[in-house]
DNA sequence: CGCTTGACCGGAA
DNA sequence: ATTCCGGCCAAGC
């Protein structure tokens, strides 16, 4: 499933499928979740660093139910969509992440990618 | 078929 | 810390 067609549809599923591996109370950033795909046959590599992000964020428009769209902010640990904001911050404070000033703490928060869902940072003592 | 708008990011002033 | 700027893809009207 990698040699597919620059198909739109099989980009948009490789973002909900990422997406979906987010673990429950963690969050990622749009910029992230578009460095975690490979970039789309077709185009610069400069220009999906430059736009991928973006184009994330149009894919969680169109994304599913079973998405858990409300995982993804921005690079600032903001929210971004201001049409459902409340919504989104309700969400994840219901799933145990704190809002600091509107902010969440990325560097607690953000997932770092399959195969480190279990946060072993407890043995960071010093 | 063309114009407008948008759930972004990183660097510079 | 805050504001401005360049980047130039897709969907909707």
């Amino acid at each position: 499933m990698v040699d597919s067609p620059p198909n739109q549809e099989a980009y948009y599923e490789q973002v909900w499928q990422i997406v979906r591996q987010v673990p429950r109370g963690s969050v990622v950033t749009y910029g992230q979740v578009a460095q975690m795909i490979a970039v789309p046959e077709g185009v610069d590599a400069q220009t999906y660093q430059a736009f991928g992000s973006r184009w994330v964020g149009t894919a969680m428009g169109a994304s599913p139910d079973d998405v858990p769209w409300q995982r993804v902010v921005n690079s600032q640990g903001k929210i971004s969509y201001g049409r459902g904001e409340r919504k989104q911050r309700e969400l994840l404070e219901a799933e145990g992440v704190v809002f600091v000033k509107d902010k969440i703490d990325l560097k607690v928060y953000q997932w770092q990618g399959p195969g480190s869902e279990a946060r072993p940072r407890q043995a960071r003592l010093f």
